[in-house]
DNA sequence: TCCAAATGTTAGACTAATATAAAATTTTTA
DNA sequence: TAAAAATTTTATATTAGTCTAACATTTGGA
């Protein structure tokens, strides 16, 4: 079996788990809870995968999971995985809202970037992103110019 | 010996291959010449992982490389090296000189971003920026309060 | 000009993240 | 409620990317 060991200081995973974490935050919002499958499942592997990764979370104080039982959050998990979807969610909305990336591309690459940068960055993309909304586009009409401004 | 394979269709290159053909471009770029030991080093890994990157970017047509001797770009190799700095140079402006964030930690994090987006979620980054620097940061008197408004 | 230092190559091992296959357990249903 | 189906776990394998250590080649200074 595939051991993970944790990497660096705390709270420093890598992508994937990261992933791993998000995920089943979305699940637990979506749907009360998160098994084994369903994590498998959203992330497109195998549940085998997802064993792995659930060890090596459990081991480090990020998830609960009793054997063949729901799979839960602690709280420092929690913490983490609501700074990533935080970090999602500005980083696909200025893709898609602001530059105007259709969904499926924005949501990729939102979810790939989050792993990347830093809160600083993600903080002041947002604050960029709600000066123009604020200033510059207050009306549909601008929007639409910017739109057009960025295709060419 | 680790054994590097390729993965999808051409030109589909992994973020620490096309790491290394950024770096052999940069080293041409900046001493006319690129040498396994200075890849290394640019890279901070040793010369054995370079070499089995290198072996497998020789095999598919990225870089030309005799033993013992200099490594170069094919020209697809150029091409794509070309490409990727493009979108790292775009990225580190955007994140250096419009929000601010430390040369380091821009360089950095462009480093990473520039793997996982496209090149239309690139050039639109630079529109942006080139309007916005076109139209509402004229002066040092602009940047210098987008600074502190971004700084919060 | 030849030998020592520097540089490059090869072989083998390790880790993270995945997969497959099979065993263990739980859930469903006939 | 026992057998079948579904799910989870375990064991083992694979791949990319790295490392260390040993070996090979080149280069430069006495």
């Amino acid at each position: 079996m595939a051991k993970l060991k944790r990497n660096g200081s705390l709270n420093n995973l890598s992508a994937a788990l990261e992933n791993y974490l998000e995920t089943i935050a979305m699940l637990k919002r979506e749907k009360k809870y998160a098994r084994i499958g369903d994590i498998a499942k959203a992330l497109g592997v195998k549940s085998s995968s997802v064993n792995v990764a659930i060890n090596f979370l459990v081991k480090n104080n990020f998830v609960i999971h009793e054997k063949y039982g729901y799979v839960d959050l602690t709280s420092q998990g929690e913490m983490l995985a609501l700074g990533i979807q935080k970090k999602h969610d500005i980083l696909y909305d200025f893709l898609n809202k602001l530059l105007f990336i259709n969904n499926k591309t924005a949501d990729q690459e939102a979810c790939d970037i989050e792993h990347s940068v830093g809160f600083e960055t993600v903080r002041k993309i947002e604050k960029l992103h709600l000066l123009l909304k604020k200033y510059f586009l207050k009306n549909e009409e601008d929007l639409l110019s910017l739109k057009n401004y960025l295709k060419e």
